[in-house]
DNA sequence: TGTTTGTTTGCGTCATCATGCAAGTGTATT
DNA sequence: AATACACTTGCATGATGACGCAAACAAACA
């Protein structure tokens, strides 16, 4: 099958690698605040992830709301405090997915079986 | 633990989260041009490959080089012909170790056991 | 009501980057 | 050797985006 032809036959792949979440994840600040807020492991105040970066608050309001609206975090208002978390599952889903719809179009002698099945079809 | 603590205490979820692969599939064009490879299946030269993408033929070569030295893609010279093909094993250890490294983090009320453990530690 | 606190938004600036064209490099063919 | 082919690279341009500052907004508190 040629690119051409590979380009016209859709599937979930097409969905997955929708630049949305690459272009999220893409910027050094934001992938450093989405990893603060991993490893913290809870709901964050703007405050509070601003603290792990050096850069204006205004800017780290700015990069949560993008992630929020990529669908990496999610956001709850207390009184005048914004709380942001990260939406583990989700995102873990979609990464697994991927690499499931990846490993769908990968070539029988490439497949390695082994050691958890990294590109397994099917 | 505050989002600055969680700053300091480094894990593999920093490596993953690496903003270079992201770099690659966030923008529009590639995203499409690396759909076509993993769909294909095969080695593609950077002709064939730019068959199914609009822009002109050179922007389509740096962009497979990006994605070369972002570590999706491998280049081998045939002649005067260059093939890339996606390397699909690397690709899924990555995404899955990343869900891994994600999902090792979240909390246990958020954990969802059924389905595939899209949000299992450990 | 006025003030402080937490966050968002408008705006200007600078850097990065995607793109197209033209020219260059390297390899096969005649 | 000369030509054709596959690809890469230099350069200019336009668009996108990250950033900081200041102002605005909203909620709690005096």
């Amino acid at each position: 099958m040629s690119p051409l032809q590979a380009a016209s036959c859709c599937g979930p792949i097409d969905d997955l690698l929708d630049p949305e979440l690459f272009k999220a994840l893409c910027d050094a600040t934001r992938a450093r605040l989405v990893g603060c807020l991993i490893k913290c492991g809870r709901a964050c105040s703007v405050s509070e992830v601003s603290e792990c970066c050096s850069v204006d608050f205004s800017v780290v309001s700015r990069h949560l709301q993008l992630l929020e609206r990529a669908g990496i975090l999610t956001s709850a208002k207390q009184g005048r405090t914004v709380r942001y978390a990260v939406k583990y599952g989700p995102l873990c889903q979609t990464l697994r997915s991927l690499a499931d719809a990846i490993a769908h179009y990968c070539p029988a002698d490439q497949a390695t079986p082994c050691s958890g099945g990294c590109c397994t079809p099917r």
